[in-house]
DNA sequence: GACAAGATTTGCT
DNA sequence: GCAAATCTTGTCG
C-alpha cells in the first residue's frame, strides 16, 4: 500500500490496478465542502472494474458516458442510473484501461448532520450505499471527471486502525460476472453496505 | 429510431 | 422478501 500518510495527503497509489486500489482506499479519507459547510468521511468499501470484466461499463470499450474511466487515475467517475441515482468510483490505473473503484460505503467522521440533511434519514443509513452516499455528500453528474486533488472534493490517505482487516467478496447488485470476488471492505465495520 | 437493461433504494406485504 | 420508481445509455434494426 502507499506509504504512511504522504505530505500531500493525497494517495500514490491510484495508478495501480483496480483490485489494488480497491483495497488501498479503505480507511482512506473524502472532503467534500458544499454549501459552506466542510463534509469529512471514511471509505469503508469499494468494488474493482476494468476492462477485462464483464460487469464493467468499459467492458465493450470507449463511450461518451464511460470516457472518463480512460482518463488519468485519481479522477472522478460519476454515472446516472436506475432513473434516479448517482454512483461515484475513483480512475485507477494504468491511465488508458478504463478501469475505476466504486465507493460503496463511507463512514461519517465530521459534518454528519449535513450528510443526514441532505439525505432526510439519520445513522448508518445515510452512507451504506453507493448511491446513498454520493446523495450525502452531493455528489451528481457535475463532478464527473472532477480532480480529486483539488476543491471543493478531495481525497486523502489514510491507514487503517489497529486491528481493522481487509474483507473481499463478490460484488453486490451485477449478473454478468457475478462470481468474481472484487469487492473489497472493512471487516466488522458497522457502516457497509452488507456484512462480508 | 426503438427497446431492454441497469455497479440502487425504498416501501409495502 | 418482492416489486415499483424512473430515465439514460448502449445495442440492435
Amino acid at each position: 500500500m502507499g506509504s504512511a500518510t504522504s505530505s500531500s495527503g493525497f494517495p500514490d497509489f491510484l495508478d495501480l490496478a483496480a483490485d489494488q486500489v480497491a483495497e488501498g482506499l479503505l480507511g482512506c479519507e473524502i472532503e467534500r465542502k458544499l454549501d459552506g459547510e466542510t463534509v469529512v468521511v471514511r471509505i469503508v468499501e469499494t468494488e474493482a472494474y476494468d476492462e477485462m470484466d464483464e460487469a464493467s461499463h468499459t467492458f465493450r470499450g470507449r463511450t461518451p458516458r464511460n470516457e472518463v474511466m480512460f482518463s488519468e487515475p485519481g479522477h472522478l467517475y460519476v454515472y446516472f442510473t436506475y432513473g434516479m441515482h448517482y454512483c461515484c468510483n475513483v480512475v485507477c490505473g494504468p491511465a488508458g484501461h478504463g478501469a475505476a473503484a466504486l465507493i460503496r460505503a463511507v463512514e461519517p467522521v465530521e459534518g454528519v448532520e449535513s450528510i443526514e440533511r441532505r439525505r432526510g434519514i439519520p445513522g448508518k443509513a445515510a452512507t451504506n450505499g453507493p448511491a446513498k452516499l454520493c446523495e450525502g455528500l452531493g455528489i451528481d453528474l457535475e463532478m464527473n471527471g472532477h480532480d480529486l486533488r483539488r476543491e471543493p472534493l478531495v481525497l486523502r490517505e489514510r491507514q487503517l486502525s489497529d486491528g481493522e482487516i481487509v474483507a473481499r467478496t463478490t460484488r453486490i447488485g451485477i449478473t454478468r460476472a457475478a462470481d468474481r470476488v472484487r469487492r473489497y471492505l472493512i471487516a466488522g465495520n458497522p457502516y457497509v453496505s452488507r456484512p462480508a
